[in-house]
DNA sequence: CATATCAGACCGACTGGTCGGTTTGCAATG
DNA sequence: CATTGCAAACCGACCAGTCGGTCTGATATG
């Protein structure tokens, strides 16, 4: 392995460790030392791939976080027939999800809710990615109207927007309860939701 | 003003600052100092009435926090109609809510959010006020049946849990927003669902 | 009524430790 | 031999929490 390998290697760790750690303690309480203790790095190596804490964190977002999301969302969201793929989707995860997970949440989510009504840079980056998800919702929706699987009077964007924030809030109270039979039970209100927006 | 009550001034001052603090930062972001600063007291005032910075997170949690919750939502869950006085409620808050208590959110879920993972104090805290809002809208849901304004046929608590999901993820979305419109489309969602029970 | 006593309320300097960030220097490599 | 990649020592600021001491006013006593 060439230099240049062995430290890209090396900054993938750095965010990949970084993102356990702010998922687990949230951004500000997230120590840069305990990052460089698990990742057997030193202050030099994360201050040379990063400019700061908040760089780190920006590039946790985009680098981890985000990707980790559109994975898993991405196929529901092509699918013509959007309401039976994202319902089969909410029900695999209320198994899927580990307890670990569960009682984490959701990392874009958590982001969101500690640093957007204190950094602005962390805010528009989320902001920008719920719009997104909110309007490739939307999108699937729209398609899903023309396909026939979806009922064409409804506001798509309204109805995206609600199923975002639910299922944002499902998770929320999942964590906070640390109990997945109360996930089950949001996620059947979100199905239920769903299955109302049938053709 | 006798002695026990300008010291009972100071920890209402102590927690008020306190709550704004925790509300603004998190609670593990949050600075003693800072709190100090603001109310004029010194650490001695503040470990006199608390015994650690955790303690003061939980009291400001119980004594400002909760009851400010239950002042808000008492009158609508004790109505017969309890969908239609929820809908008030939530039409009213789409204007009465400052651009600040939106930016800040849900103090609450703000904590539960937070703290849950990293602390077991705070989330059975937190925990407990969410299943005590859960069963009170329960409760008023299973009355409501009996008046007749509510449909019998529906699971009373799995309305109020994912009510409650919903309402708390809407507040997190328009938080990350910033945007009062976002906060009025989640809410009229959430009146659909409402209306969506009724007999 | 005057004085002594004492406890609760409070002050702020100080402690050990952690924070994010900087600097310096060295080893490996192209 | 110049550059990249990183290690390690180091910096000042700040953190929660402690502690010795002070002040105030209520109560007991003569």
């Amino acid at each position: 392995m060439n230099v240049a390998a062995i430290s890209e290697d090396n900054r993938r760790k750095l965010l990949e460790v970084a993102a356990e750690e702010i998922l687990e303690n949230g951004f500000q309480a997230t120590s840069i030392g305990d990052i460089l203790t698990k990742t057997g790095l030193s202050k030099g190596a994360l201050y040379h791939h990063f400019p700061s804490k908040l760089a780190l964190g920006y590039a946790v977002f985009e680098e981890v976080f985000i990707p980790g999301c559109v994975e898993r969302w991405e196929p529901s969201l092509n699918d013509p027939d959007p309401i039976s793929s994202i319902s089969a989707l909410l029900r695999s995860e209320i198994t899927a999800m580990t307890d670990e997970s569960i009682r984490l949440g959701c990392p874009v989510n958590n982001l969101g809710q500690e640093m957007s009504p204190i950094d602005e840079g962390f805010r528009q980056r989320i902001s920008g990615a719920i719009n997104h998800w909110r309007s490739d919702l939307q999108a699937a929706l729209a398609r899903g109207q023309e396909a026939g699987t979806v009922n064409s009077e409804i506001n798509t964007m309204q109805a995206a927007t609600f199923f975002v924030a639910s299922m944002e809030g499902s998770i929320g109270l999942a964590k906070n309860a640390q109990d997945r039979e109360l996930l089950a039970v949001c996620i059947e209100g979100l199905i239920n939701f769903l299955e109302g927006l049938r053709a």
